[in-house]
RNA sequence: GGGGCAGUAGCUCAGUUGGAUAGAGCACUUGAUUUCUAAUCCAGUGGUCGGGGGUUCGAAUCCCUCCUGCCCUACCA
């Protein structure tokens, strides 16, 4: 039965068995196993279509004679009964007493984690997420960013990996001398104690205001910054100071969004490893000088034989190119990554693109090897308007505010729900629920959506009941819990014994969707698309609710209500699991 | 000008990489509740998958073309 645990790769490897016994090549058979429309069964394999298709003989023929070899499969006998439809579909519907034995052997986290750990076991992946800029408050525009990011780092964590959460931080460059400037006059030191991005934005906006209105300002803002890249020491205390009270700061959000990092090597922790990079390229020939700046083409791409990738600017500085060149290379040195994970917005597409081919090059001529490059993109957040959201004076919503709203709009909607059911409750978990409900929806609504396309933002969406939500999910997660404080002792002993074949629509329905978890894990981590994890919980809640709604589970029969009990704690497992992974946590009742 | 991404029900979105009669939620029309929490569930209405051509047993998905929107395109990140 081990082996069954990912029931569409088990069936997969039967079927080539029996292709193979068919007399089929299987160089060029594909099973093509895949879950199937539950009017036609469980998991269907399509492989016979396009090898027939490619051999011109007959598809339904072919399927044929498959399927006599897999039903003198013993493996495949117990599972499922098989059927042929259409041109060469094979279905597979797979039997109760296999469901229930699935269900029975598959407990808990740990064995998903047993299964899935498999999937990136010597992996080492360097994440790079959130990276926002020292001194400013977090807007909106930071939040895919830091929910997507922490959710694949928990994901790849899930399947065994070793994962490096590194915050690649804007602490370096010209805002400095504005800030500078504002601090050493206008500095609020309660403000800043009280919350020091706010007080640190408050003085670098103050300083850019002055500065264009005085040159004489500007002038000393420029002398600010000299001093500051020339090493002085006071200016490299105040910096440090500034990055302090900043890290600080931005540590407060990530509490309240239950994201941690194992590093914070922003982009000064690089300044002193740009001059390699300019050697190096220069010297295998991959780096030219063009129009005063240095820059890397690359002829075999069409667009990028023209557009350059500017490592060096012509005034000599270096910019972001470069830093994330040199932060390549320490990723690979220092953390020995096999993979590295960059998560922006989708805009930057085309500079990561430059970045990977330029590091292909690079690491080929210098004899390294180059980590696993993703940058896993994302679009953008916009208003009921279609654009990008703003706050009605049109700067960015700060994320601090979002989540506050969030959890007040939670606030007034839980409370009203406990009122209507006439439930007691205190304000202390009545403010934990809140809370829960608030930050998990912001983060669910983001998570359940493709993260490559733009979506729109609506409170009444992602704080709804209805739908496949945050607040809904937690729900059907209460309901399971609430079973099992309804349970009397004893109930839950010798569960695996005393259950009995599922028999139910609606139990037959669960229960596949529980096994269905697995081949989901996979399609999420492949993709690292959070949403494929979302779009199965929500199902899977879907499911267990229209289960309880019409199939009680605390009932007379000992074996009917021990394998419901059975199913509603892998439901339960599963669904914390899930969440969990989305760094989202489940409460009690709500 | 060049390139990328997108266009699916009135609205917001899925669609497992070419599979069977394109799916959810909201909204609308209905039915179920002295509940293991109805913050739920059952059923129904709603589609030329932007338009047109092509590839094949089979296309929302691949190719060509046109329309529309967003983004990138030399020294911000």
């Amino acid at each position: 039965m081990k082996d069954w645990f990912d029931v569409a790769k088990k069936i997969e490897s039967r079927v080539l068995l029996a292709a193979e016994s068919a007399g089929l090549d299987l160089a060029v058979f594909d099973a093509d196993v895949r879950p199937a429309d539950p009017r036609f069964g469980d998991v269907q394999a399509n492989g016979a279509l396009p090898y027939a298709k490619r051999h011109k003989t007959n598809p339904r023929q072919l399927a044929q004679s498959i399927l006599a070899k897999l039903e003198e499969d013993d493996e495949v006998k117990g599972v499922a009964t098989l059927s042929i439809a259409g041109p060469g579909f094979i279905n597979f519907t797979l039997k109760p007493t296999f469901i229930l034995e699935w269900v029975k052997t598959f407990s808990g986290e740990t064995a998903l984690r047993e299964s899935a750990g498999q999937l990136k076991a010597n992996r080492k992946v360097v994440v790079d997420f959130g990276s926002p800029n020292t001194a400013k408050q977090m807007h909106v525009g930071h939040i895919r960013s830091i929910v997507i990011g922490e959710t694949i780092c928990r994901l790849l964590e899930f399947c065994g990996a070793k994962v490096v959460r590194d915050n690649h931080i804007g602490d370096w460059g010209t805002p400095y001398g504005k800030l500078f400037y504002a601090y050493k006059r206008e500095l609020d030191q309660e403000a800043l104690e009280n919350d020091p991005l706010e007080e640190l934005e408050r003085l670098y906006k103050l300083g850019s205001s002055l500065a264009n209105e005085d040159e004489s300002v500007l002038e000393e803002s420029r002398q600010e910054l000299v001093a500051l890249q020339n090493g002085d020491s006071q200016s490299m205390a105040l910096w440090e100071r500034v990055n302090d009270l900043s890290i600080q700061g931005l540590k407060t959000i990530y509490e309240v969004l239950d994201v941690t990092y194992d590093c914070y090597l922003g982009e000064s922790f690089y300044r002193d490893k740009v001059e390699q990079v300019y050697n190096e390229l220069c010297e295998s020939g991959i780096a030219e000088e063009s129009k005063g700046a240095l820059v890397v083409f690359h002829p075999e791409h069409k667009r990028y034989s023209k557009q350059p990738f500017i490592i060096r600017k012509s005034d000599g500085a270096s910019n972001y190119a470069t830093t994330d060149l040199a932060t390549m290379l320490y990723r690979k040195e220092h953390f020995e990554a096999t993979d590295v994970i960059i998560v922006t917005d989708a805009r930057q597409k085309d500079h990561f693109e430059q970045l990977d081919l330029t590091c292909q090059k690079w690491f080929q001529a210098s004899k390294r090897d180059l980590p696993d490059f993703s940058h896993v993109m994302f679009g953008s957040i916009n208003g009921e308007d279609g654009k990008p959201i703003k706050s009605r004076s049109g700067d960015p919503i700060r994320l601090r505010e979002l989540l506050n709203e969030s959890i007040e709009r939670a606030y007034v909607i839980v409370k009203e729900k406990f009122e209507e059911r006439n439930a007691a409750i205190d304000e202390e978990e009545l403010m934990h629920i809140a809370s829960v409900v608030g930050v998990s929806a912001i983060k669910y609504a983001d998570l359940s959506q493709n993260r490559t396309s733009d979506y729109q933002f609506s409170w009444n969406k992602l704080l709804a009941f209805d739908g496949n939500t945050a607040p809904y999910l937690l729900y059907a997660a209460t309901r399971v819990q609430s079973i099992f404080r309804k349970l009397e002792a004893g109930d839950q002993n010798d569960l695996e014994s005393k259950a009995s074949p599922y028999e139910t629509a609606e139990e037959l329905a669960l229960a596949k969707k529980v096994i269905g978890f697995v081949g989901t894990l996979h399609t999420t981590v492949d993709t690292l698309k959070p949403h494929f994890l979302c779009t199965y919980l929500y199902e899977l809640a879907g499911t267990f609710s229209a289960f309880y709604a019409a199939n009680t589970v605390i009932v007379d029969d000992e074996g009917q209500k021990a394998r419901r009990i059975l199913l509603c704690k892998r439901t339960l497992e599963i669904l914390k699991t899930g969440l969990s992974l989305l760094g989202i946590p489940t409460l009690e009742r709500m």
